[in-house]
DNA sequence: GGCCGAATTGACTTTTACGTAAATGCCGTG
DNA sequence: CACGGCATTTACGTAAAAGTCAATTCGGCC
C-alpha cells in the first residue's frame, strides 16, 4: 500500500479534474495531509474517493454522499446516538432498496426494447 | 383505466409540482392533450411520469431520461437505425449494471457500518 | 351573469456541482 | 538560475432542474 498519492494521480485514476477533488475538500468530504500547500492523499483519502464517485453514479447529492460517509466513521459512543444511526443507516438501505427496484425494472424495460429492435430487423430480413 | 387525469392529480400521485410537470412538457418528455388551455393526461402520458420519476431515482439528467424514453418507443424502420438504437440500449444497460454493482457495495458496506453500531451497543450494555 | 378555485403563462430566482481564468508558488533539471 | 510543469488560491461563471411569484384566464356552479 503506497503512503501517499499526488492530487493528478488521483485525478487520472477517477477521471475526474483537480477543481473536483478541491471542491470534495472545500465540502468536508476528504482531507488531505499537506507538505507546504501540496496536497498528499493518503490511501484512506483515495478509498473516500472511490465511496465518493460510487455515491455520485448512484445519483446521491454532496450532502446525501457526506451523510453516507459519516455512517463509515467509527460509530459514536452514545447509546442515543448510536440509536439515531442505525436508523439512519436504515433509512439509507430502504432507499437503496428503492433505487434497486427502479434500476431492475428499468433494465426488464430495456431488455424489452432491445427485444422489439432485434424482431424488428429478423422482419426486415437481417441476418443478425 | 381511467381516460385522463389532471394535472393536479399527477402532482399529488408523485409528489411533484405543477411547475415540474410542465417542465417535462416543454423538455418533450411528455405530450398531453389539451381541452383549451388545460392539460389531460392519459394512462400513457402518466407511465411516461412513473418511468422520468424512476430515471431520476436513478440519478440520470433530463437529457438521458429523454434517451431512455426513446428507446421504449416503436423501433425505427430502418435498419442502421435499428442497430444503433441497439447499441444505445446496450450502452444503457451497462450503465445500469455498473449502478448495480455501486448499490451492492454501497449496501454491504452499510451493513458493516450497521454491525459496528449493534456491536457498540451489545459493548455498552444495551438490551436490543 | 358573476364568482371562486384551479390552471396557465412568463419572468425571475435559486441550488448544486463543478468549470475556467488569472495570478502566483514551489521544485527538480539542464 | 532560468525554465517548464504541476499546484494553489481566489473569484467569477454556468448549466441543469426546478421553485417562486405575479398576472391572467378558464370552467363549472349557484
Amino acid at each position: 500500500m503506497r503512503e501517499y498519492y499526488s492530487i493528478t494521480e488521483l485525478t487520472r485514476e477517477f477521471d475526474i479534474s483537480t477543481r473536483t477533488l478541491r471542491f470534495y475538500e472545500d465540502e468536508g468530504l476528504i482531507q488531505p495531509v499537506r507538505r507546504g500547500r501540496t496536497r498528499l492523499f493518503r490511501p484512506s483519502d483515495r478509498h473516500l474517493v472511490k465511496q465518493i464517485m460510487r455515491g455520485k453514479r448512484l445519483g446521491f447529492s454532496i450532502n446525501e454522499i457526506r451523510e453516507i460517509i459519516q455512517m463509515y466513521r467509527e460509530p459514536p459512543g452514545e447509546v442515543g446516538q448510536l440509536k439515531l444511526m442505525i436508523k439512519r443507516i436504515e433509512e439509507k438501505r430502504e432507499d437503496l432498496r428503492q433505487k434497486r427496484r427502479d434500476l431492475e425494472e428499468t433494465l426488464a424495460e430495456l431488455d424489452q426494447a432491445e427485444e422489439s429492435c432485434v424482431e424488428r430487423l429478423v422482419e426486415l430480413g437481417v441476418n443478425t
